[in-house]
DNA sequence: CTCACATATGAATATGTGTTCATATGTTGT
DNA sequence: ACAACATATGAACACATATTCATATGTGAG
């Protein structure tokens, strides 16, 4: 188990090129759209058009979306039929969301 | 202890306010310059001038950012002398670039 | 009070990006 | 083969935003 990881925050400064790379993945969570699909897919693996339509949002608007999410490997694709099924790529992004969802959380006292 | 909000991510969709304020945090990380201010400010708390001088960015730009920073509550300011000593709000923040940085040091395999 | 230092603020700009629309690709049926 | 559906792709535009520059505010020393 790699619980370091998950308590002990770098302390040193990040190279240009990892804070890149890092700032890539945050930015990717930081749009409304994005992020509710990217949210969609921590259930189940979720149909396009399915969270087009739970999220009122056009299926071309989640396809564009998903291509991002993907080539970052936010989350995974699987074809099944006609439709594929996008599920969230690993547990850190839940832990990401999850850790936000609690600072916000804590922000409203 | 929230454990549970540790390890139990958000399984319903998200609602359009809480998204929004969502994606604000993560879009506040997602650029690299302001990613890496919040980095310098895990370690210790640090002046502004610090900041600008280490990473070589303008004091001015660094302290747009941390307007920012602040407005979210992502961290927080104390007043030393001259000198104003930025430092991390709280916990969830760390943890969150903790998880993304084991997330994205997996992906080189 | 004045000077030097540290940080903040406002305007201007150049660049990036989310969304829409039209069109293409791929898949399962008949 | 074709038709109907699901998803993907490319271009275009409207909008947001990171950065720079100039200026202002605040602080401690002499």
């Amino acid at each position: 188990m790699a619980a370091l990881a998950q308590t002990m925050p770098p302390l040193e400064p990040l190279s240009d090129d990892k804070a890149i790379e890092l700032a890539e993945m945050f930015r990717l969570l930081g749009d409304p759209s994005r992020l509710r699909i990217v949210v969609e897919t921590l259930a189940e693996p979720q149909s396009v058009g399915h969270m087009a339509d739970k999220l009122g949002l056009s299926p071309s608007l989640v396809s564009h979306h998903l291509r991002l999410l993907r080539a970052a490997r936010l989350v995974t694709a699987e074809r099944r039929g006609k439709q594929i099924f996008y599920r969230i790529h690993d547990a850190h992004v839940r832990h990401v969301i999850a850790d936000m969802v609690a600072h916000v959380n804590e922000e409203s006292e």
